[in-house]
DNA sequence: CTAACTGCAAACGTTTTGCAACTTT
DNA sequence: AAAGTTGCAAAACGTTTGCAGTTAG
């Protein structure tokens, strides 16, 4: 499950150049952290992670590539806590289970849910996602 | 759907003692506009809806009472959107879809949505509450 | 009378922005 | 060279908090 999927580690320059971002170092060294397992970041979780190794990088730019990341496809937000978006690497169909006691975010695979039925799209509109959060606490 | 449930729009201080909210002037006008229909409000939409007659309420009261009322399960916290909490005064079962491009929140009913098979949950964990967001854009 | 609530303004944490210096193409 | 990116600090945003004064029970 949290296996590195499709991501081309070995040449992270040229797979963002392939999605329209600009490799920086600064970027490269967030698409290592983020692309080297699947999990849930905050920004602030990214920018402490990247800023143990050079080069330095400053939150502006830590917001704006996670930013041009989730703008490219790379990554998707994870809203589940109202106090901070998280970032999720993982951008296969998948869905989360969060734990209201701990903050934790686990994943949910397409096998472990089902959804049968979807509602009536309003005219005009079509599917973008469907997002599903179960919300668990201590018994 | 968007009609009054069971929420007592004649008694809304009996209602709110019987729900361990002490009514106050201010919380009566926020549950009158709240309890009016099922709608979703920012606290900013409510803060606006709320100063239109008297009393004046002020912003710290406005998020006071909604935290109470959450707590208290009165209302529902609904995130959708990374910016801002949304306040739903429909509490029974229900799911969202949202807008992407007008930013609109509408219920799908129970009846609309159906979900077959849920994850394990981990031990020692029960179940909180399964919330499912369908995202929709125009085409 | 006491506990609870209110308004205000100040503080908070997250996210965005303006801009001059610096990379990428 | 042009376009795009970076860092910094300041600003903006939604939300929370401290406290003196007011209201509910």
């Amino acid at each position: 499950m949290d296996e590195l999927s499709d991501k081309p580690f070995s040449d992270l320059a040229g797979f963002l150049r392939s999605c329209n971002v600009t490799p920086t170092a600064q970027r490269i060294q967030i698409a290592r952290i983020l692309f080297a397992k699947n999990a849930h970041y905050s920004a602030e979780d990214l920018y402490i992670a990247v800023n143990t190794t050079e080069p330095r990088v400053s939150k502006a730019t830590v917001y704006n590539t996670l930013g041009a990341f989730v703008r490219e496809g790379l990554i998707k937000e994870v809203l589940v806590d109202s106090s901070k978006v998280f970032y999720d690497s993982n951008t296969t169909p998948h869905q989360h289970l969060y734990d209201l006691d701990t903050g934790e975010i686990q994943d949910i695979g397409p096998d472990q849910i089902t959804l049968q039925q979807l509602p009536m799209l309003p005219a005009g509109k079509c599917l973008d996602s469907v997002e599903v959060v179960v919300k668990v606490r201590k018994q």
